[in-house]
DNA sequence: ATAGGGTTAG
């Protein structure tokens, strides 16, 4: 779809695929206001003791101290002339301070008295049982309703959407069509937020974008920010920017939804942009600007930037709260500036399991294994409460650090949390295990496991079988990996490596073939590397940078360096080169070499050089960089997918055991 | 009486 407004009108031309609103066409005659429908065939006998009416007194006196419980008495009592005027303000403080019980109690009362069936105040009924989170009586309160006008169908809408049950939301629709009831653009507000949340097949996008356009609703701003985040959520980017350009009006929300949506996609550098293009189109960047910025600063870690936003942020005067406090820290730590997510963490007034979690994550990345343990150890004396995600990042550490005893002391720990190991946790001790070279201590907790191991679980036995160079017991791994997953090339790659390492060439050759005949392909290796504000990023074998013949030269200079101060060149780590010396050469154009090389050439003397990789480093360029940190004089970060090396002096923080 | 945007792991 390349023309948002050239979407057909649906009275005019039915779409043949409409599955989600299949009546959407033929709703267009009448503009009810409220739709009476025929009287449920209960007894009504049963409503005045229905459960409501009974849990009344109870309720009362668990809440006879609360003040708006104080009027319900007076009206009781005679001395209040009771309107419905009151009671729909009584329960309006009651969803804003989503007190669910009281809100009962104000209900139950209403039902007694003459202005029962106030409309206004049924529809606020809804929306309080909605917003404290109990949709099953927003439900009942809906069915229970004769007269139902557009408002009350919104509240519904409103109600499964923001409780996260899209699919409810979406099949009101239709239904609230059908009635001939016409929908506004809080109807489409909720909606769009509903289909963005919903699972492509269960969402219909171009769909609910015409029926906006046919109601007429297409520029108003909610919906405008709605549907352009609606598109973002399903990836949709090209889409969510010819919306956002067409807005009649922008404002915040709407910028904050497009650098989101590019923010999730994975392009923080269009993330950046855009935010800069805010601050020049004159808006004020909020809370929810800062915390995507951040955390696209995070994703592509762009130290410098981010250092220049989080100035933006302090010269604005905003609060460091822990939502955008968590994106900071975690933009620290993922841009290799460790020191510095400390510095957050330690400054934040209110710390939440996010903060927790984004401290103990950072400290495990950077190697500090002991230091995770240490934090975990302070936040349980605090009396903070983990979560999966805690134990998860707590289990890294120890698995990266070498804690083996450590570990299994804390994957038995989350029993006493009451929280049940996933997966994920058993990936962690296989890890764990692998890694200190128990590899037959892992196989056998694999065995044990009383959930079925996944892909990942075999593929970490395999992680450990290639750091340890056991080729059966990875060949094994291998097979059970590609059983579960045959489309991944990492597994394939180790496995060949493998082999390569132990000379078993015509094996290696077999999982060559494997991966070429089942068409299963490598991401291509990245490196970039941020200089002065831009970000450099570098292919492997790829020539097309401006400078790359200096960055060659200058490769060809340091490499000689090394190999004088003891480095060898490991031609295990390359896949599918024969020949020794061919194999070399395109060892020396490892993306991280040549972005080192070009850090080298651009960067200050004394900097130290921040390169980040896509995919997890190589045994060679981890060895060759370290060689360059010593012969160079250079304190050298990189970041792979798992983790930071930072290399000083001729040694990395990782000890060689990543 | 009803509406939209943000964080942590693997």
């Amino acid at each position: 779809m390349k023309n948002l407004l050239r979407l057909p009108p649906l009275s005019s031309t039915r779409p043949t695929n409409l599955t989600v609103f299949p009546v959407i066409s033929t709703f267009f005659a009448t503009s009810a206001t409220a739709v009476t429908e025929p009287e449920p065939p209960v007894d009504k006998e049963d409503f005045p003791s229905s459960p409501i009416i009974q849990e009344k007194d109870l309720l009362r006196k668990s809440f006879k101290f609360q003040s708006g419980l104080h009027v319900l008495d007076l009206i009781d009592a005679g001395s209040l002339e009771p309107t419905a005027a009151i009671y729909t303000q009584l329960l309006k403080k009651c969803t804003q301070l989503k007190r669910l019980n009281e809100g009962r109690l104000v209900h139950a009362h209403f039902l007694t008295s003459r202005f029962k069936d106030d409309l206004f105040f049924h529809n606020s009924i809804i929306n309080l049982y909605s917003k404290c989170g109990s949709l099953e009586d927003a439900r009942n309160a809906f069915d229970e309703m004769r007269v139902k006008d557009m408002v009350t169908w919104t509240a519904l809408i409103t109600g499964y959407s923001q409780n996260d049950r899209p699919k409810e939301a979406l099949t009101l629709f239709p239904r609230m069509l059908r009635l001939g009831l016409k929908p506004n653009g809080f109807t489409f507000a909720s909606l769009l937020k509903a289909c963005g949340a919903a699972t492509p097949g269960d969402e219909s996008c171009e769909q609910i974008h015409a029926a906006c356009i046919k109601y007429g609703c297409q520029s108003d701003v909610y919906v405008g920010s709605s549907l352009l985040d609606m598109y973002a959520r399903h990836g949709k980017m090209d889409e969510a920017c010819l919306v956002f350009d067409r807005l009649d009006s922008k404002n915040e929300v709407s910028w904050n939804a497009l650098i989101a949506g590019y923010a999730r996609k994975e392009n923080g550098e269009i993330a950046l942009k855009q935010f800069w293009e805010m601050q020049r189109s004159g808006f004020e960047a909020t809370h929810f600007t800062y915390s995507s910025v951040f955390s696209a600063c995070a994703s592509i870690g762009a130290l410098e930037q981010g250092k220049w936003v989080h100035a933006h942020m302090i010269k604005s005067g905003q609060k460091l709260t822990a939502f955008v406090g968590n994106t900071l820290l975690d933009m620290y730590a993922k841009s290799g500036s460790i020191k510095d997510a400390r510095k957050v963490f330690e400054r934040l007034d209110k710390r939440d399991i996010v903060s927790w979690n984004s401290m103990l994550t950072g400290c495990a990345q950077h190697g500090h294994g002991k230091e995770t343990v240490c934090l975990f150890e302070e936040m349980r004396r605090l009396g903070v409460q983990p979560n999966h995600i805690t134990f998860l990042c707590v289990l890294t550490a120890c698995s990266h650090g070498g804690l083996v005893s450590e570990g299994r002391h804390y994957f038995e720990l989350m029993k006493k949390y009451k929280l049940e190991p996933e997966v994920e946790h058993f990936v962690t001790i296989v890890d764990l295990l692998g890694r200190a070279g128990l590899l037959d201590q892992a196989l056998e907790f694999i065995n044990d496991m009383p959930i079925q191991p996944t892909a990942a679980v075999w593929g970490a036995l395999l992680g450990a079988c290639r750091m340890h160079k056991n080729a059966e017991l990875g060949k094994f791994a291998a097979e059970r990996v590609f059983e579960l997953d045959p489309h991944d090339a990492g597994p394939h790659v180790l496995l060949y490596n493998i082999y390569a390492s132990a000379g078993r060439w015509d094996d290696a050759a077999k999982v060559r073939r494997m991966m070429k005949e089942s068409g299963v392909k490598k991401e291509p290796a990245c490196s970039w590397v941020e200089i002065e504000n831009l970000v450099h990023m570098f292919v492997a074998n790829d020539d097309s940078h401006p400078q790359i013949k200096e960055i060659h030269r200058m490769w060809e200079k340091i490499d000689g360096k090394i190999k004088e101060a003891g480095y060898v060149p490991d031609t295990n780590h390359v896949l599918l080169y024969v020949d020794d010396q061919e194999r070399e050469a395109k060892l020396q154009y490892h993306s991280e070499k040549v972005a080192l090389a070009f850090a080298l050439l651009n960067m200050p003397p004394g900097a130290t050089i921040r390169i980040m990789k896509n995919i997890r480093m190589c045994g060679d360029c981890h060895s060759a960089i370290k060689h360059v940190s010593k012969v160079m004089g250079r304190e050298i970060v990189v970041r792979d997918t798992n983790r930071f090396h930072h290399f000083s002096g001729g040694s990395c923080s990782c000890g060689d055991y990543w």
